[in-house]
DNA sequence: AGCATCACCTGGCTGC
DNA sequence: TGCAGCCAGGTGATGC
């Protein structure tokens, strides 16, 4: 999302939205499609913003457009739109005063958009502010992580993938963050040593920045692209996440796929404790 | 309240 | 080879 970020700021920014099709009948979902076309058609927009996995463009009458990916969504800058055709499960276009189109590609349809006017004082929606603190924009201190871990008592993944808990880890990247920290998904929150507390939180950043660096993960059967359509290389960097049976690159035993609730861990059960 | 599970979807992959 | 069915994963609703 990171990535995201950087391209629409790239691209978007600055730029006057001219006018807007909604042709997807789920992507706006919180407002009626003449609502979010009208409140956002002759806006330009100032800034993006993204916290956690929520990007928020800020737009010239203090409206946010707020936009989620969730788990197929793809947003795509489009310099000469006569020359590209529209992919399949494009449904929403935006287009600019440039001449461009910002294009939402969604097979799933579970990703949205919507634009409101209750923005808090840092301009992004009120709604954000159910999110725990966003690593890359914040830090995640081994004091914060603790105090954002204390009193739960479920598993270190899932608090980790918890947005209210802190925003922006992933299911792949909460692995990554387990094994570099040498500490097992499956642990309880509340029995971590400050010593585990100190290398999930540089782990967690380590693996966020090192992510942004190579502009993200995309996966085999996931389609992540940045908004040139363009691949991110981080997979290649990936220690356990879709890597059951090779050998890990710390302790050499296979890197192990654990059922884990209803979804699955990648981890390392030799060296992650 | 807090934790677990399910629903929402489509496409790619697995296994018969 | 064909095809039915499983699985992937983020969030919000529902269940316990």
């Amino acid at each position: 999302m990171e990535t995201v970020r950087l391209g629409l700021e790239r691209t978007v920014v600055g730029r006057r939205v001219t006018g807007v099709s909604v042709t997807g009948t789920r992507t706006v979902r919180r407002q009626s499609r003449f609502e979010l076309r009208s409140r956002l058609t002759g806006r330009r927009i100032e800034a993006a913003r993204r916290k956690g996995k929520f990007l928020a463009l800020l737009l010239d009458d203090s409206q946010v457009l707020s936009i989620h990916l969730r788990m197929s969504g793809q947003l795509l800058h489009v310099t000469e739109p006569g020359k590209v055709a529209k992919a399949p499960h494009t449904h929403v276009i935006a287009r600019l005063d440039d001449g461009s189109e910002l294009r939402f590609v969604d097979p799933r349809t579970f990703g949205e958009w919507w634009v409101t006017a209750d923005v808090r004082a840092d301009g992004l929606p009120a709604v954000f502010d159910r999110l725990g603190p966003d690593p890359l924009n914040d830090g995640i201190p081994p004091k914060l992580l603790a105090a954002r871990l204390a009193g739960h008592r479920s598993a270190l993944k899932a608090a980790l993938t918890d947005q209210r808990v802190v925003a922006g880890i992933g299911n792949l990247y909460a692995d990554e963050i387990c094994w570099r920290a040498a500490v097992r998904p499956d642990r309880r929150c509340d029995d971590l040593a400050p010593d585990e507390l100190r290398r999930l939180s540089r782990s967690t950043m380590a693996v966020l920045k090192a992510a942004v660096e190579q502009r993200g993960s995309s996966l085999r059967d996931a389609r992540y692209r940045d908004l040139m359509g363009n691949a991110g290389s981080y997979q290649a960097r990936h220690e356990v996440y879709d890597r059951a049976g090779e050998p890990c690159s710390r302790c050499g035993e296979p890197v192990q796929k654990v059922r884990f609730g209803a979804r699955t861990a990648y981890c390392c059960e030799s060296c992650q404790h």
